[in-house]
RNA sequence: GCGGGACUGGUCUAGUCUGGUCUAGGACGUCAGCCUCCCAAGCUGGAGAUCCCGGGUUCAAAUCCCGGGUCCCGCACCA
């Protein structure tokens, strides 16, 4: 048995997560996170929040699934998650319709439609790479899960990609929450759905997932200065290196990478080296996790720049955990096409600039008089202006009919639409790898090592004995650490080594137990997850002393 | 979607080839009681499976046949 399957096998048993549905013969794509799942999960989430949302001040928000058509048109989802799939009809093996005329070197448009493509396909008898046979069908494939939005027939919906739409469409709200600062981070923890061909390998390949986003507001052109939270050398996988067809990464401080042109964005390398900080955090080696850049064609539509933050796991190998994407205007720039909105930002400049302005007064009978043919068309702006004077139609107009009045503008603003650099993680991926790297055997017995940070506050209560007198006193300790804000797990079911090993196996970090030493001197016993060793305490020190251990 | 394999209490599995002795056996887990002063110990007792679903063949189906579902592995797909 794999290391892997051991781990989706504890999952499987200790309930971390499941396939939903299963009464009505299951769904492939879609999982249940248990109860130990939704308390790693939830530490995850924490901690994300530590690493990614407090520290810089980000907003936090939490937007619909449901987003309407408009939406997605705009921000070009509609269309690009819409694959023309072409399906040859003698070994029924399925490709992009429009990759494979363009590799037979026939140009048809992007939007063309799948009948076209289809005829296109068929007409220039275009082979199967597979089988040679030259009988295609085309349709479209929505990767998008859609729906209605109320009764009415054209109201048609979908259910979110990615989270990061809903924190678009609500940037001028945003901004005005951020006082009009830039850059401005907002993150959102939510789901995010998408209707994969084939879900695949447990929890890594989900129809619905969940998904841990920041969108960064910035102006481009602003000086950074970034907050490094370390300097770990980033493993990234660059353009240059994969392009001549090497798989080591180079080992680069942020300075380094960003000097070296290979990350195009500073606040993009701060995310990566977060990142790397998170998954440390999560007890994923550094040996095991990689930057690998996207190259264009596999880069999303609205990426300029994407490095995938990737970690080793033997069974799957290089599995995305993240993507960390430099998304340029794009975004901004589409809505407010879409909406009509302006979603420009003016941003004070450092010292107003003087610019000199020469605006045109013109005297409008001696134009009319001059001009009976063209004057409506001259004040209508159909003019211009250079050191010669003014020009209608590439032809000077006589200096008779204007004057020229030269002023001078002061400037204090830049008006600009904000780029947008996004790190996006993978829930279930994150608790995945936390749990394989946590995964211990210690007296041949599991031990979930998730490392401190990621489970906190999480205590187990345990009578020695299933005793009276033991267990009551038990559910007073475990009245004492609720009323502190920490989660307890009481047991007194079989043996105190039973009840170890099961909280072992759930990676809960301590175990308390009540001993009849506890009932004569109020000290409790503090068990140890990783070495199983115990230290005494008083039962009133707990709180401090749990807060102070590295556990938490 | 295609090809291959699998599916029996919560988990792992015996039984399937060769239909009847299966009212489906075991182990682990779980629950209750007893015992137990620290690591899945022991004893007693209990619950838990229409054998993935639907149809067919047969006197008789967990077992054979057909269709479907889900999972795993390859291929393809992963904006």
């Amino acid at each position: 048995m794999s290391k892997l399957d051991e781990v989706l096998n504890l999952a499987k048993i200790k309930g971390y997560f499941w396939p939903a549905y299963d009464v009505y013969g299951g769904s492939s794509g879609f999982y249940v996170l248990g109860p130990y799942g939704v308390i790693l999960t939830n530490g995850i989430t924490s901690l994300w929040r530590q690493l990614f949302v407090r520290p810089m001040g980000f907003l936090e928000i939490d937007a619909p699934s449901v987003t309407p058509y408009k939406v997605l048109k705009s921000s070009g989802h509609v269309d690009n998650f819409k694959d023309p799939m072409a399906e040859c009809s003698n070994c029924h093996n399925k490709y992009r319709a429009d990759n494979l005329l363009s590799e037979a070197g026939k140009e048809i448009s992007e939007s063309a439609s799948p009948e076209a493509m289809q005829l296109a396909l068929n007409d220039d008898h275009i082979r199967c790479p597979n089988c040679g046979f030259t009988n295609w069908v085309v349709k479209p494939f929505m990767t998008m899960f859609s729906t209605n939005i109320g009764p009415y027939e054209n109201s048609e919906g979908f259910l979110r990609p990615e989270t990061a739409q809903g924190i678009f469409v609500e940037f001028q709200r945003l901004l005005s929450l951020n006082r009009g600062k830039l850059p401005m981070g907002v993150s959102q923890a939510g789901r995010g759905f998408r209707n994969e061909i084939s879900p695949r390998q447990s929890i890594i390949r989900l129809r619905e997932f969940h998904m841990l986003e920041v969108e960064l507001f910035i102006d481009p052109a602003a000086k950074v200065s970034v907050i490094r939270p370390s300097e770990k050398r980033l493993p990234i996988l660059h353009e240059a290196i994969l392009s001549a067809g090497r798989a080591e990464p180079d080992h680069l401080t942020l300075v380094e990478a960003l000097d070296k042109g290979i990350v195009k964005n500073e606040w993009l390398g701060m995310f990566m080296q977060l990142s790397l900080e998170l998954l440390c955090n999560l007890g994923v080696p550094v040996e095991r996790q990689r930057f690998r850049e996207k190259l264009k064609g596999e880069r999303a539509h609205y990426s300029a720049q994407t490095f995938d933050h990737e970690v080793f796991i033997e069974e799957v190998g290089w599995l995305e955990v993240a993507g960390h994407a430099y998304r340029t205007d794009y975004d901004l720039k589409s809505h407010m096409k879409g909406s009509g909105q302006d979603m420009t930002v003016s941003v004070d400049l450092e010292s107003p600039i003087s610019v000199p302005k020469k605006k045109v007064n013109f005297r409008i009978d001696a134009l009319k008089l001059r001009y009976p043919e063209s004057w409506q068309g001259i004040l209508a702006g159909g003019y211009r202006l250079d050191e010669n004077g003014v020009l209608f139609n590439g032809t000077p107009i006589d200096r008779d009919v204007y004057t020229i009045n030269e002023t001078v503008e002061v400037v204090k603003v830049r008006k600009i639409i904000p780029h947008v650099v996004e790190p996006s993680f993978g829930l279930e991926r994150l608790m995945l790898a936390c749990m394989y790297f946590a995964y211990q055997k210690k007296d041949d017995r599991i031990v979930l090592s998730v490392p401190g940070g990621v489970i906190k506050r999480v205590a187990a209560v345990f009578p020695l004995l299933s005793k009276p007198e033991l267990t009551l006193r038990a559910q007073e300790v475990r009245e004492r650490l609720l009323k502190a804000g920490i989660d307890v797990i009481y047991d007194d079911s079989g043996s105190i080594g039973r009840r170890y090993a099961r909280v072992d196996e759930a990676g809960v970090p301590i175990a308390i137990t009540i001993d009849h030493q506890s009932l004569e001197d109020g000290t409790v016993t503090v068990r140890n997850r990783d070495t199983w060793e115990q230290v005494r305490k008083p039962e009133d020190q707990l709180v401090s002393f749990m807060e102070s251990l590295s556990l938490y």
